[in-house]
DNA sequence: TATTCTACAGACCAGACAGTATGTAGGCAA
DNA sequence: TTGCCTACATACTGTCTGGTCTGTAGAATA
């Protein structure tokens, strides 16, 4: 039995189809995480059906491949990257990102933590396909986070002796730790003080 | 119908079952998360059935309770608080327990992460019952840390002007974020070279 | 206009999985 | 010894879920 379905529909577009169950499978996935994300909710939340989602994806993992690189990569970027990209004080743009973070993306990002990690924790021990895709995710924020330290030591505005590589690593790391534990306590203070501890970190990098 | 089962069965020893499921539950949370836990693996892995498990938890939720509050709780205190208890130079102790992490609980620690902090990045937003178990547990974590921080402040091995209880949640963030970032990159270096980050700015703490 | 292909719709299926219902053997009390 | 309760074993069920199969309307093509 086939019925016009939802009476009107536009007319044909594959790639916004293909876009709308990407985002609606990234929610999901932020929420309940890949194991916990069911393709049913994706199809209701899009108001399509199997047959779409099965003919732009093969099936569930490759759907959450897909969500890894063309949902969070990207989202990675414009959080973390591009606000480094070019400037006057390469430091203080870390700090500033940091510092406005809990205003800038509240409640989800309490809520829910931060895509990038909670996918990285939740399949990296289980799925290399994943790890690969998360890692390089990290890969990329680490190189911009470690360009910006380079850029403030070559102006003179932190130590000599400070190893930009190690720290960089370190910030990320402190960085998802922070998000992680106000997510344990549901809790935008918590990420607030905790900030503040990394904050302090960096201040402790600069040149007297 | 019904067979002598496994040939030998031990004269009864209810608690002793009990702390097999535990732990094997324990296990299977840690390795595939608390939503990834199948009850037939657990089974499987005591060579129980359900009639045991359902005779000693209500539910899949009870368990998971039980193995935070009687497995996950006890190891917190073993690995983070109890190796501080009374040590002649609180941040040495801190410093040094960090700083011999990657090497005394590996390799599980870098492929599968902290229990805790897996466990409540998982459940944090789904389960009220979890996250406040969980919470707690970080809460006992961080009273020790802050304890000996303030020890450390009062026998001038650190500066007057640190907020311990503010350093003591960064050091849990900064701890855990090393560990998740190692975990996405299934590497003990990476561990490595994070922890270096957090001793840094611990050492960034003493009076100089 | 006829044909073909793309982009879906919707019914269906098989396996997995939490939970239940029932039965029973061992130990303890009386 | 009898009766009872605890500590399990085992078969079973309902539901959820990823995935498949078949069908079809619109657009492109010839």
């Amino acid at each position: 039995m086939q019925q016009a379905a939802n009476t009107a529909r536009a007319t044909r577009n594959p790639d916004q189809t293909r876009q709308r169950i990407l985002e609606a499978a990234f929610m999901e996935i932020y929420r309940n995480g890949f194991q916990g994300m069911r393709l049913d909710e994706v199809l209701a939340a899009t108001h399509l059906t199997k047959g779409a989602l099965y003919h732009h994806f093969p099936n569930k993992q490759a759907l959450g491949y897909a969500v890894v690189d063309e949902v969070i990569l990207p989202m990675v970027q414009a959080v973390w990257i591009l606000p480094l990209r070019g400037a006057a004080d390469p430091l203080q743009a870390l700090i500033d990102v940091i510092e406005q973070m809990p205003d800038t993306k509240p409640p989800e990002m309490i809520q829910y933590g931060c895509p990038l990690n909670n996918l990285a924790q939740e399949m990296s021990p289980l799925d290399e396909g994943f790890r690969q895709r998360l890692d390089h995710a990290f890969g990329e924020w680490h190189g911009a986070t470690r360009q910006a330290l380079q850029q403030a030591q070559q102006q003179g505005l932190i130590r000599t002796d400070c190893d930009c590589e190690e720290i960089a690593t370190f910030v990320m790391a402190a960085l998802e730790g922070c998000i992680g534990l106000a997510k344990s306590a549901q809790s935008k203070d918590r990420l607030k003080v905790c900030n503040r501890g990394l904050i302090q970190f960096l201040r402790s990098l600069k040149t007297h």
